[in-house]
DNA sequence: TGCGATTATATCGTGCGCGATTATTTTATC
DNA sequence: GATAAAATAATCGCGCACGATATAATCGCA
């Protein structure tokens, strides 16, 4: 293999790296209207499929631990957002619910992934294979991380 | 289309998100080692590529502007890895080049991509092909970004 | 030449991500 | 049942990313 100059394009981190801030800058304007966070709309959407996880159950999703999580759900709860409640059976454990106030955005994020599926330019087939493709690396990698 | 239950796991961009961030754990503790973080790692290969190059032209490589590279090239700079310079022409432009002591960290800078090109479970055609994939994401959001 | 507009960088505050550590509760073992 | 070990969240400090704004230098143009 050729030592040929190269420089921040050719890595496959940087393309992640990348892409992920310019994602997070699109969504940002739009999700800024709702009040919301990009990490906290992934929390709703999260909620959204299955109500009343755990910090560990949504950390365990979304590949995050409570030193992200706990100031995180604490702003959505001053937000009204969520709601956090130490679980009766093991006082250890806080879980989290979305509130009315939550669920009355749930048209306006629905519209909020249209656009952003739109502004890929992708058809749903090749979304759907590339996100495949991304998750497959991501899972990858994760095994041969050291804990 | 019907609406079936969908979480995080269905959105391309929690695949981007959740990535970037199992390749940052990746890289960290390597990085660690020679006293850089992620961010700083790109700087130094855009440097290396070519040296001398200005804050704008850095930012502009990158995806960043003045808010994120000025502290971040300060701390490189403390920590003897970069020069700032202002221009003599320009007195608004910044400069920024490499130092031997950074020039030095090559080899294991090198080492390191390996490691991580390993821990990817790609080939290099598919690794080229994703990394393609997902910079054409990136160029296609950047279009359809407000600004 | 003067002066408003533009350009380049810097500053500030907020919200993540995360390593390191702590506090509290539960479980396991004797 | 006492106590060590494990599990769950929380706290703290640092380094990004970035919106908003400020500062300073250069340019355009009358």
């Amino acid at each position: 293999m050729t030592h040929a100059p190269f420089g921040t394009d050719d890595l496959i981190c940087f393309a992640l790296y990348s892409a992920n801030n310019a994602m997070t800058r699109l969504y940002r304007p739009m999700l800024s209207r709702l009040g919301l966070t990009y990490p906290q709309y992934l929390v709703l959407v999260s909620l959204w499929n299955r109500d009343g996880k755990t910090v560990g159950q949504l950390g365990e999703e979304l590949g995050l631990e409570s030193n992200t999580l706990t100031p995180l759900l604490k702003r959505m709860a001053d937000a009204g957002l969520v709601r956090r409640e130490r679980s009766e059976q093991d006082e250890r454990v806080v879980t989290i619910s979305v509130t009315d106030q939550a669920n009355a955005l749930k048209p306006q994020v629905a519209e909020i992934m249209g656009c952003i599926f739109d502004a890929t330019g992708l058809s749903l087939d090749d979304a759907k294979d590339l996100r495949d493709a991304i998750t497959s690396l991501r899972d990858t990698i994760r095994d041969r991380t050291a804990q």
